[in-house]
DNA sequence: TCTCCATTGTACCAATTGGTACAATGGATG
DNA sequence: CATCCATTGTACCAATTGGTACAATGGAGA
């Protein structure tokens, strides 16, 4: 019966949906064997520790990609910044489906997984701090500047895809990217 | 052995707490009961809807809350609108502990509750966008200026609560704070 | 003091939870 | 073709879930 050999990218994928859109505790096992198709044994094969290691999967998958696309272009000294930075935005409007995907480790940062995952989302948004407030330091800021408006912009993707998905309405989130964009293309 | 009477507005900040700690789906029974010391016999009795109506309830009081003390003075056209920004930035200084506590409707609106209280969730930041943009309409913002700073303004609010969380440093978020007064002082 | 009834704690329910055990499968290796 | 073993689906587990039923309680009004 088995279909053997899954590709262990989409499942992460899929799981990563399935968290997603019914938070950690939400999501059931149940749920996850319908959204991946897979019983209970596969799931279990793939991952002893059961949810917490699939979570865990997910939150490291998701930090891989946005060290690729968008701390290491940020870090990069041999990179323009204005040029990281734009790519950053770009990369944010794509990953987050223009305001429609809310960010995974921004939920469980409020959610009730708080603790339980603190590893993860603390490394996720430190090095997204860090690595911005390098760029903006590149761009001419004062180190204490750059962290500021490192904190500010990051604030205001989070907080935007919190209101876009509050209000129902995605736009919000593009709106705040514009003036975003507007704002670090000033430095 | 019952020791009747029982104060429901600390038992609405009861469960407001209890749900801001597990979010609603890790709010079990067993934590409610235990955190607001009823039985269910009680708790069944004050919300014969469950969960579900006690978490309305404590969406609906914290609405009121910041009807009162942020919304209010914001739309209030014969409140001056400099102070009238100044009472949100405070009042919100205040309740969120200064960035030790989440916002329990942004959780919501993000987690896995997203649909269930959808209406509530709106309610909470269409009234506070409206709000906030109607005073920065009376400092002299044109309409759609004065619609994207309110939204600026929140997002920059409910984002440095995310990142303030994720990075278990509150400060972050008294940082934001303290850069919005800048911002919205300059209007 | 006595009665009444809103309030309460407790015992209980079916359904679902995350997790385990294990046998069947079938491609890869010889 | 025969063997092997990683991979898989299924049956099952105890624990917990949200919710209900109901009897005991004890303050308020007569």
């Amino acid at each position: 019966m088995p279909a053997r050999i899954h590709n262990p990218d989409q499942l992460i994928a899929q799981l990563g949906e399935v968290f997603r859109e019914h938070g950690f505790d939400g999501a059931s096992m149940a749920a996850i064997t319908a959204a991946t198709g897979l019983g209970k044994g596969s799931l279990y094969h793939a991952f002893p520790g059961g949810k917490d290691e699939m979570a865990t999967a997910v939150l490291a998958d998701i930090e891989r990609w946005f060290q690729d696309e968008v701390f290491g272009p940020l870090g990069n000294p041999e990179l323009a910044p204005a040029l990281a930075l734009g790519r950053m935005l770009d990369a944010c409007e794509t990953y987050f489906e223009g305001g429609g995907r809310v960010c995974l480790v921004g939920a469980f940062a409020l959610g009730e997984t708080r603790d339980r995952f603190h590893g993860a989302v603390s490394s996720y948004f430190g090095n997204w701090r860090d690595a911005l407030s390098s760029a903006l330091g590149r761009a001419g800021l004062a180190e204490a500047d750059a962290i500021a408006l490192a904190e500010e912009a990051i604030s205001r993707i989070q907080g935007s895809l919190v209101l876009a998905r509050a209000l129902g309405d995605p736009a919000c989130f593009r709106r705040e990217l514009a003036r975003l964009r507007a704002a670090l293309g000033a430095v």
